[in-house]
RNA sequence: GGCCCCAUGGUCAAGCGGUUAAGACAUCGCCCUUUCACGGCGGUAACCCGGGUUCGAUUCCCGGUGGGGUCACCA
């Protein structure tokens, strides 16, 4: 029995020509350097700052040069499939501005590549893994899984490298073996169950200058020798499922994909997708193997992988802390490129879209991930970000995850103006960095949330501190305009033994009680609760004559 | 353990053979100031080690060391 025999005895059913596939997916109609790039998520529901930062390539590479970007699902793990984890990534993407313009969506796929969902392309991996078995570059192996393991403890022991590859498996040799020939058909006819294997061309073990590399093209890392392969990887899994590494040869190929985007932990794995592509007489799409985000361990200062379980790696993390997907874009930008944040700085406020994202300016060594940069660029996004924008963003995710802040956003003019506070100064404030530090931030606007949090100064004795504000409150017009107000509380300072300025009190200690800060400070607490807020007469505009007489009284 | 990737301040990072080794975040000090935030000024702080190559290496090569990854019918 010769290969394409074994093939059509293999795969009786499968009738097609893999011409014919070539042909119903032709080459994409795009202007020159147009780049094809896409998202191959495993249906586990699962998407973290890792998968959002690889997004954002795909993502930048696709539509800056005018190609496309589509979502492709890598289902071929049956047992990790959970229901409706589809949908949480197609929205957790875009949440943090991450569209498809091809694929997978929530209402079927769009394209002409389809199926988009490698489960549903199970025929067409058959077909071309029946093509490698009839060119004698694949065969099926018989292998149980004991067997296996008992090849893998014989490898151990006589430290050689583990795995199937030349030597270790009688079924490679079906070709030229009449009794193995004879032994694969029994064992087909009686209905055993095999993988079928890629027969690997690798020359095995071969040590140090010995090993045989194939240059590759990195796009992020330049040119680097991949060593070549010479395991015999499985390619359909018993089930007829192909492995990752044959349904990323396929479907990239077909679905004529240009840059393929992935993590650096996809290195190893290299070889054996050159071999394949390889084999099947394709070009490789242009790598880019992106640098690990890292994050420090809880066991210490020791690094660490982001492994899936670190909450914030976790996208949701974001989500529930309430940053801003703009915030968390920006970011990740910061990392990925190195020249951004000059630009963004030179550009403040110009769409990220019009920056030139190259992967030339991309890091390969692995980045820390800093909470500490992210809340300050997030500062200065929210900053840019409307008070009507802000209002929608923050009720939102009040609504999803703090339902008791709800009676903030019944008044929608009332939390605008609160939001806008010093930010059109020329020097605006910086208050805001994510939705809960905001609404915590701002909660003693409402009665609901509003305690007296903070001691008041020591240097306001208790008799003082209603003395100041009873006269506070008898001079207080609601209408005076700044400086009158604060002339005011000078006045009150002085009368009390406080300095009238900082100075005074600085070089004098000894004649004062304190000086005007804290005369301000009584009165800061009495609004707000906290001895830290912007303005008071700007807090005292917006809180409304009624409730900052209330609060003042409440006191005396 | 084999193989692979990586290596500049606490963090992210410029740098491509000759620089006083940028910048941002963090940190510290001062200034501004009724608090805080903002802003301004300034400070502390780095080329992992050892060999080469070179007139000269942070930069190029090799070897260590360190960190990370990967060794599945998971992706």
């Amino acid at each position: 029995m010769n290969n394409i025999e074994l093939s059509n005895l293999l795969f009786p059913s499968i009738d097609k020509n893999t011409d014919y596939y070539e042909n119903i997916y032709p080459a994409r109609n795009l202007q020159k350097n147009a780049k094809v790039t896409r998202l191959g998520p495993s249906p586990t529901g699962f998407i973290h700052l890792g998968n959002l930062y690889g997004a954002f390539i795909d993502e930048r590479l696709a539509h800056q040069s005018n190609g496309i970007f589509y979502l492709r699902i890598e289902d071929t793990d049956d047992k990790r499939y959970i229901e409706g984890a589809i949908e949480t990534i197609i929205d957790s993407l875009s949440f943090f501005g991450i569209e498809f313009d091809e694929g997978v969506t929530k209402n079927g796929d769009v394209g002409n590549y389809g199926s988009y969902t490698q489960s549903k392309r199970i025929q067409i991996y058959k077909c071309f893994a029946k093509r490698l078995i009839a060119e004698g570059k694949a065969y099926p192996c018989f292998l149980k899984e004991e067997e296996i393991a008992k090849i893998r403890t014989n490898q151990e022991e006589n430290k050689m490298t583990p795995g199937i590859y030349y030597g270790w498996s009688k079924f490679r040799d079906f070709e030229t073996n009449e009794d193995i020939q004879k032994e694969v058909v029994e064992n087909i006819n009686k209905g055993l169950p095999y993988v079928i294997r890629l027969k690997s061309s690798g020359k095995p073990n071969a040590l140090g200058d010995n090993i045989k590399r194939n240059k590759v093209y990195d796009a992020i890392r330049g040119e680097m020798g991949v060593p070549e392969n010479f395991q015999d990887i499985v390619i359909l899994k018993k089930n007829g499922i192909p492995t990752y590494h044959f349904a990323h040869v396929i479907d990239d190929h077909l679905m004529r994909t240009t840059h393929v985007v992935r993590g650096a932990e996809w290195l190893p794995s290299l070889p054996i997708h050159v071999e394949l592509f390889d084999k099947l007489n394709w070009n490789p799409p242009i790598y880019c193997h992106t640098a690990q985000l890292m994050k420090i361990g809880e066991d210490g200062t020791k690094r660490k992988l982001s492994k899936r379980k670190d909450p914030e790696l976790s996208l949701d993390y974001y989500k529930q802390e309430g940053y801003h997907p703009y915030a968390v874009r920006e970011y990740l930008l910061t990392l990925l490129n190195s020249n951004y944040e000059e630009w963004r700085m030179e550009n403040p406020n110009i769409s990220i879209d019009k920056f030139d994202f190259t992967t030339k300016k991309m890091s390969t060594s692995g980045a820390l991930f800093d909470l500490n940069k992210l809340n300050d660029v997030s500062k200065e996004t929210l900053l840019k970000i409307s008070a009507k924008d802000l209002f929608d963003f923050l009720k939102n995710w009040s609504e999803h995850f703090a339902p008791k802040y709800e009676i903030c956003f019944n008044d929608r003019t009332y939390l605008e103006q609160i939001l806008d506070i010093g930010k059109d100064d020329k020097k605006p404030r910086k208050d805001f960095i994510n939705a809960k530090q905001t609404m915590d931030f701002i909660s003693y606007f409402f009665d609901d949330f509003f305690k007296i949090e903070d001691d008041m100064p020591v240097e306001a004795s208790k008799g003082d501190i209603s003395k100041i504000l009873s006269e506070y409150l008898g001079t207080y017009n609601h209408n005076d305009d700044q400086s009158e107000w604060f002339g005011k509380i000078r006045e009150i300072a002085v009368a009390n033994g406080y300095a009238a300025k900082p100075k005074d009190y600085k070089k004098h200690p000894e004649e004062y009680k304190g000086h005007v800060g804290h005369v301000s400070t009584v009165i800061r607490i009495a609004l707000t609760g906290r001895s830290q807020s912007p303005d008071i007469w700007a807090i005292q505009q917006i809180l409304g004559e009624t409730k900052v007489k209330k609060r003042i009284n409440k006191l005396i």
